[in-house]
DNA sequence: ATGGAATATTATGTCAGACAACTTTGTGGT
DNA sequence: ACCACAAAGTTGTCTGACATAATATTCCAT
């Protein structure tokens, strides 16, 4: 990777560190190189480096000592899910240890109901996309996950919309809309019929399900998502610095 | 709150501009002072004060926008637990709007079980304090908290401990040890009679539960917390920033 | 008056260099 | 072998400057 003009430099150089711990290069525990040495490496100022090892701190992924230097938490490899990306699917899987691949599962349009409505700032009845996706894990279907987005937003023809891409890049594709934020309520739910259609696992038994609300610019909500999972199989675990 | 030596000036400003947005002296959507009122302020370099922000910015509290401003995230308010202390139960409950108080239900010795022991890098069969609590909700009983902490790390009298003290003060009290970060899992399962006697609610209904590891200084196990709550009434939802 | 381009202002992002605070390691004397 | 001290290395903080981006203002041409 390079340092480019796109992305702030500083987020640049939290993901090719973010690269390098989960490549193996920086190994979980051990000391990774100064911010000086960082800084000329990579030809960036002290300053920025810092703001980017800050970022990984916070996240849990680095613990850093004064006058003696800083370190890859020793259990990253035990987390399956970091703060920057709890809702992302991919992610959690790769996170687990298995390999992520995603199944399109359909596309549909239908009104929105009241709660949705209120939610993503709509009028009732106003038109959604449907979008049903199903997440395997080493070919095993784990995750299902349902987006409702508004029709209004949409920027290309419905049926050129990919599937098996990543939200975010549904999102910059169809919809010509970046993500900001977003906000997940994590619910533990029991196997519902139409869940145990499509995931393994008794009916009955209990599961977690993330509900996500996606925001872009100006705080405009641009979806909504439910994402269940057998937690049994996948486990949600996350990491977190002290002070 | 007055710049002190002992924590760290960043992690200061940090907890100061974070309780200023509880307190709502900033309020949700709106823009803080910029970083150089902020550094006159309060007397310190403009590194610091954006140490300080880059933490709350990674943590979801504001969003950054260059060339315009801070703006303080429009849904914190929303949101129940934040990255820096999803293990912190009080917080969840006042994040969900209501009044936190700790019942403190028992304390006990026990050998450790071979997965404790495993897991607190101990002996099978050495000996846990074995601590149970009971958190409050507006005088209402809503999460039910076990933690077993190795005994021969205790540094007081056992019958001294308060078990109304926040986890936290706990380990600096009576264990001489400082928590320097925490690894959660968050399960699903199904309210089991033991905690159908402290909880209301009916048995069998889906509920969260978080398995919380503490490690200390050297990556050192300090305990190992069980907490069970019914997510219907205490909502865990998340915050998170883009990139 | 009005619309739009140029300019000024203000904010965050990045840079450079310096010193302070802290930890570890090495050195030398006893 | 032990202890006090010095040295080196690393993160934390400070200062001042410039770059970049967004917004507000000014001014001119229509």
């Amino acid at each position: 990777m390079r340092i480019l003009q796109s992305k702030s430099i500083a987020n640049q150089v939290d993901e090719i560190l973010l690269e390098r711990i989960r490549d193996g290069i920086y190994l979980p525990g051990s000391r990774i190189p100064s911010e000086s040495e960082l800084s000329d490496e990579l030809g960036v100022s002290r300053a920025t480096v810092r703001t980017a090892l800050a970022k990984l701190a916070a996240n849990g992924f680095i613990l850093r000592k004064q006058g003696n230097g800083t370190y890859v938490n020793e259990h990253v490899n035990e987390t399956s899910a970091h703060f920057g990306n709890l809702w992302d699917l991919a992610e959690l899987i790769s996170g687990n240890g298995y390999n992520p691949s995603i199944r399109f599962l359909s596309i549909d349009r239908r009104p929105a109901t009241e709660k949705e409505a209120l939610v993503l700032a709509l009028e009732e009845g106003e038109e959604l996309i449907c979008l049903q996706r199903l997440f395997y894990a080493d070919q095993q279907p784990v995750i299902l996950a349902d987006n409702v987005i508004p029709y209004s937003l949409l920027r290309a023809p419905i049926e050129n919309i990919d599937g098996k891409l990543h939200i975010r890049e549904i999102f910059e594709q169809y919809f010509h809309q970046k993500i900001s934020f977003v906000l997940t309520d994590i619910r533990s739910t029991l196997m519902a019929a139409d869940a145990q259609e499509f995931l393994s696992g008794k009916a009955g038994r209990a599961i977690l399900q993330l509900q996500t609300i996606f925001y872009g610019k100006n705080n405009m909500p641009l979806a909504l998502g439910v994402n269940v999972f057998d937690d049994s199989f996948l486990h949600l675990s996350l990491a977190q610095a002290w002070s």
